[in-house]
DNA sequence: TAGATTGTTAATCGATTAACAATC
DNA sequence: TAGATTGTTAATCGATTAACAATC
């Protein structure tokens, strides 16, 4: 049983589980077997006690006096985030950051399936990018269904990106990655995450400030 | 005085501030004049209770009984972060993302300016991309100096990106934008914001993991 | 004045850190 | 066995929410 123990985890903790993901898959290919919360904290920059508070809210993975064994708790992490599965996702406008997203090769390996891009600009549909054709908006709910679409990739500009969100769930799609730079409401079901690219570049100039002539 | 009144200010109030000011901006093209608490964290997604707190904590910007005076919260928040000045930002590495994050139009209105591109590809330096040239990332340290560059934006693979760092450091960088999926080191008086877009995408999997077929 | 809304203090909630018994 | 390291409980810290006096 993989789920949580007692009821409900921490944010913070589902934050933390790709970080953990990522570098013990990096630690697996350079061949080492075990390895210990220490030594796992060090090279993220996290906490052993915040590591291991982590993982034991799934289950003990450990063995105690050893460390974790590296393969097994890849697989554990794995199953935890849902990345024992194919998504297919499907990226709408194909602007500069969708089409880096496209491009993208580190999703493939997480599992996501780029299997749709779509445009609203009759000179970008008909593209080939990464392999997969530009699709017309206007085939959006037809193309989610018959592709079987799991998650929507929202790269449109910002007076755009609801009512994209709205067709999306209306379609079907369980999941939403929004980038445009507006909060979007869906429904209670429906999940979002939305990253927001001008936060990290303003509260680096907040901190650079003061210090900074 | 724009800084804190008692000691240090929250890092969620932090991050939260780019998306009052943002919001803001967009309230004052739309032509209000005042605004409340209340409507403001309507639009964002926030509890009122909140954005009042993060707001007193760098001042008392509000009327009571009134609300906020929109242009000028935009000014003083503005102040707050540091966008009422120019920084001079440089990308390293001009793959896909770094070629979108060259063509994102938003930062400029934030104050940010693309003084330089660096890429390793003899076949990339030397394109014109946004108006700017890419030069090699040999000429990183003299160009850094010479076009006053405080923030570097680091977006080639992982494997490379901490010796970006140390170099862009060395130079006399005050703040790196890292995107590459790696911890990255540096002294502390330098400033450091990491994006990491297989956070979002995995958390997304985390959610669905459940609900979905 | 009466109604509205801020700024601030107190109460609650949640997350991190510390400590240590269990055990490999 | 002795040393190492986990999993878990308790203590601390920090952030959010609630409540309300101040005042426009």
């Amino acid at each position: 049983m993989l789920n949580s123990k007692h009821g409900s985890i921490s944010r913070a903790t589902v934050d933390r589980l790709p970080l953990y993901f990522r570098t013990l898959r990096l630690i697996r290919s350079e061949g080492s077997e075990i390895v210990s919360s220490e030594e796992l904290g060090r090279r993220i920059g996290v906490t052993p006690e915040q590591i291991r508070k982590d993982l034991a809210s799934f289950g003990a993975f450990g063995k105690k006096g050893v460390g974790y064994h590296v393969a097994e708790l890849v697989n554990n992490i794995s199953q935890i985030l849902g990345l024992d599965r194919k998504w297919n996702i499907a990226i709408i406008g194909v602007g500069h950051l969708g089409w880096a997203l496209a491009n993208y090769r580190n999703f493939a390996s997480l599992g996501f399936h780029l299997a749709a891009l779509f445009d609203q600009n009759p000179a970008i549909v008909g593209q080939l990018i990464n392999g997969v054709d530009v699709l017309s908006v206007a085939d959006l709910e037809t193309t989610i269904t018959s592709r079987n679409i799991q998650i929507g990739v929202i790269a449109v500009p910002a007076g755009e990106a609801q009512a994209v969100a709205d067709r999306l769930v209306a379609a079907g799609v369980h999941g939403i990655w929004n980038f445009a730079p507006v909060r979007i409401r869906v429904p209670d079901d429906v999940q979002i995450v939305s990253e927001d690219l001008s936060v990290g570049l303003s509260t680096l100039s907040y901190h650079l400030r003061r210090q900074v002539p």
